[in-house]
DNA sequence: GCAAGTCAGATTGCTCAACAATCTTAGGCA
DNA sequence: TGCCTAAGATTGTTGAGCAATCTGACTTGC
């Protein structure tokens, strides 16, 4: 047995966590660190036993990451790392559009997500400054969370962790942060900037534009992938 | 052992589906039709029996269920059919407007989804004539499923589907269709014919101050139902 | 050489039985 | 009444086992 879940006897400040949700979080953290990548088979036994936990255990982890997006589970043929395709990214661009937009078009005044977009602004400036790229990716998606968090939705604030998640998997496929974030943080700070100043309309229009360039960037970056 | 669910020998026509799929499609199909009513206890044991399905599996079914949100699960207390509150309300509303009004501001000219609206609209029209309050329920559903594809997004419909999941729930605790879904028959149509006409900025409009009453509609039934 | 058929090995889907951990509840006691 | 304890019930997790299905290599026949 060459277990990686911690086993504290229980007991500690934090929530409950069951082991399948440690299952879950371990499989989650491979994926996101790219020890697992997209297309990638996720065998049940061997994972069990890499993880420390039972094929039964870990087999309700799979349910709850086949929900989330990250994993693709076939029948009777196991589970796979998902695989981002345009049409994803496409899709995941128009939601974004659409609930972003809206969601700073209706800001309202003070509201306290903007702190955390402009300490996400300022993490990923001095980040790029440090050539810290990984960072930068990191704060941008912080900024983007931020936005989503301006509707006070916590439904929509579960479907941004579905999407940044999926996000996160074409991203990777990239793997350049540089190329997909770098021409970014400037708009950042601009938008904030608007949204502060009541200036809502503009903001989300910048926003829209914003968007349309990101998806392309990406989906450039895909053609480039397919051809080499 | 007295099973409910079919155990066909497989090779047919339709999708494959596990047990564990046809266990949480079972379940889904009891809370909606109100055997398993807000609240109740969904215990392992006698589920799974009753399914004729070993608890591993109702396990694996009842993870799928929790994300969907039709059951509450407590670490080591059990699983519950939800129990929409008033904020669940509230933010399924403001997620609907969010997403339905601008779906209709952008609606394209001749959009496939505009023939499941009418025969939506229609169909409730004429189960209002027979009286058929349930099955005007069915069919407002289908008119707003409509809306959500107006945007051609997977993911919008998918949240979609999560959504009216709650609120069935939500119109259960209720149990008055007629009180719930009158009020908008003839707003339906309306909003079907600007949209057709190309009067999407009017439709959109409309369908904000639809859906501001429909939410205020159902948290009075709430308020009355805490107070009786 | 190539297409079709066959068969063993690997993997998944599901079940069962068991046990530890945790929660609930009913009694007992101060 | 209020607290404590012990028994009972339920959940969390494991491990073994078996049938169904898939995979890939091998054989066969053209």
């Amino acid at each position: 047995m060459s277990s990686v879940l911690g086993s504290a006897p229980a007991g500690e400040g934090g929530a409950v966590v069951s082991r399948t949700m440690e299952a879950a979080a371990e499989i989650r953290s491979r994926i996101s660190h790219g020890e697992l990548k997209p297309g990638d088979r996720v065998p049940e036994a061997k994972l069990a036993e890499s993880l420390g936990v039972s094929r039964n255990t870990l087999r309700e982890a799979f349910r709850s990451l086949n929900q989330e997006g990250l994993i693709t589970q076939v029948p009777n043929r196991g589970a796979y790392v998902a695989i981002p395709n345009i049409n994803t990214i496409i899709d995941i661009y128009r939601v974004r559009r659409l609930i972003e937009c809206q969601a700073v078009a209706d800001a309202l005044p003070r509201h306290p997500a903007f702190t955390d977009m402009r300490s996400a602004v300022e993490a990923a400036l001095e980040q790029r400054d440090l050539d810290d790229w990984a960072g930068v990716a990191g704060s941008n998606i912080r900024f983007h969370r931020a936005i989503f968090e301006l509707a006070d939705s916590p439904r929509l604030n579960r479907l941004y962790v579905q999407l940044t998640t999926e996000l996160r998997l074409a991203f990777g496929l990239i793997d350049d942060p540089e190329y997909l974030h770098a021409p970014f943080l400037e708009r950042n700070l601009e938008i904030l900037e608007l949204i502060e100043a009541g200036e809502t309309a503009k903001a989300s229009e910048l926003l829209r534009e914003y968007l349309f360039l990101a998806e392309r960037i990406l989906l450039a970056g895909y053609e480039r992938l397919s051809t080499t």
